[in-house]
DNA sequence: CGAGGTTCCGTAACGCCGTTACGAAGGTAT
DNA sequence: ATACCTTCGTAACGGCGTTACGGAACCTCG
C-alpha cells in the first residue's frame, strides 16, 4: 500500500559517484546538494533522506576516500626489505593523492560542519594497516624499533606533510617533486632504523 | 570636499583583528562578513573597499598567519647544534600551530575561492628561512648533505604532516604527542645525517 | 474496477551567505 | 545657503543548506 521507494541504494550510489565527479572535476566548493540532485535527476530531499544532510554526504565521500586509499596501499607487493616497502607504501600513497586531490582534500581538509566521527576514524585508520603491517615486521626482524606506532605516526606525518604541501602549492614549482620525495621518505626511513 | 573617510587603515586592522578573534574562537565557517562587519560596527561594504572581497580578506590572514609563525621560528636561538636546532624549530613550529590551530588552517586548509598568489607564496617561503639557514649551517658543518632544498622540504614535510594529523584528529587520544613528535623529528633528522 | 488510505517525494519557503548597485549622508567651495 | 563631489550604509540578487507541507503514486479493499 505504501509508494514505492524511488530513494533507494541504487540512486545513494548515483550520488554518491556524482559527488565524488563533482568534487574532482570542480572542488569542493561547486559541492551543493542543488546541483548533485539536479544532476542526478532529483530533489535535494534525496540527499535528506539516503544520507541526512550535506555533512553526512561528506562523511561517504570521507570513508570512500580512505577506502580507495587502503586499497591502494594494500596493493603494494611486500618485497622482503621492510625499508624498500615502507618507500613503496609512501609511493603509492602519493599516486592515490594525485590521483584525486580533492578527495584527498575531503580525508584532511577538514569541510565545514563535519567532524569525523568513531567509525570514521576507524576506517582512516584501517587504511593505514599495511603501513603498521611493514613497521610491525621490520621491527620483528630488528631493522626497525620496537615502537611501532610511534615510527608509523612519524611515517604517516612526512608522507601525509609532503603530499599536503604539493596539493597547496607550497613547493617551488621547478622542483621535481617526485625524486625529492623519495629521497625525503628514504632519508626518514634510515633515521628509524635500529 | 570629499565626505571624509571612515574605512581608514585604523578599521582595516579592527576588522583583521576581529576576523583572526572570530577565526579562533568559532572557527572558520563563522567567519561571514556580515557578522564581522557588525561585530566592528560598520557595513560589508567595508570589507570591500579595504580588502576587496572575502578571498583578499582570507588572504591578508594568510599573510599575517605566516608572519607570525616567522616571527616565532626567528625567536628560536641557535645551539650551535644543527641537529638540536632542527628539533627546536619543528617544536617551535607546532607551538605556533597549537596556538591558533583555526590560523593553521587558512595557512593549508585551502579556503574556498582564496589561491595564494605569487606574493602570498613568497611571504610563506620567508617564515621558513629559519628552517633553510639552519640546514645549510649544518651542511657547511659537514653533518648534513649538500642538498639544502631537497632536505628543507623533508623537514617541512614532517612538521606540517604532523600537526596537521594533530589537528585534524587522526592521532590517537591516548598518545603522548609532545614526545612522540620529538622523537619522529629527531629520527627524521638523524636519517638525514652525512 | 473505482475509491480510500498510506507512504513517499518534489516544491517552495526560511534564513543564511557573498556580492553589487544605488541613493542618502556629509563636508567643502562658491 | 546652495550646489557638488566623495563616501558609505541599505537593500536587493542569486545561491546555499535545511525543513515543512501538500500533492502524487501505489496497494488494498469494497
Amino acid at each position: 500500500m505504501p509508494r514505492p521507494k524511488t530513494h533507494d541504494e541504487a540512486l545513494r550510489t548515483r550520488l554518491l559517484d556524482r559527488a565524488g565527479e563533482l568534487l574532482s572535476s570542480e572542488g569542493a566548493a561547486a559541492l551543493s546538494l542543488r546541483k548533485l540532485a539536479a544532476d542526478v535527476g532529483t530533489s535535494t530531499t534525496a540527499v535528506y533522506s539516503l544520507f541526512g544532510g550535506k555533512p553526512a554526504l561528506v562523511r561517504a565521500l570521507y570513508m570512500e576516500a580512505f577506502r580507495r586509499l587502503g586499497t591502494r596501499l594494500q596493493a603494494v607487493q611486500p618485497t622482503g626489505d621492510p625499508a624498500e616497502d615502507l618507500t613503496r607504501l609512501g609511493i603509492a600513497y602519493r599516486d592515490s593523492a594525485l590521483a584525486d586531490p580533492h578527495l584527498y582534500g575531503i580525508m584532511f581538509g577538514g569541510h565545514p560542519g563535519f567532524e569525523p566521527d568513531e567509525e570514521a576514524t576507524a576506517q582512516a585508520r584501517a587504511a593505514l594497516e599495511p603501513l603498521l603491517n611493514v613497521i610491525a615486521a621490520g621491527a620483528r626482524a630488528g631493522v626497525f624499533p620496537d615502537t611501532t606506532h610511534t615510527m608509523a605516526m612519524g611515517c604517516w606525518g612526512i608522507v601525509h606533510g609532503l603530499v599536503s604541501l604539493e596539493l597547496c602549492g607550497n613547493l617551488p614549482p621547478d622542483m621535481d617533486v617526485a625524486a625529492t620525495y623519495e629521497r625525503a621518505l628514504r632519508a626518514n626511513t634510515s633515521g628509524w632504523r635500529r
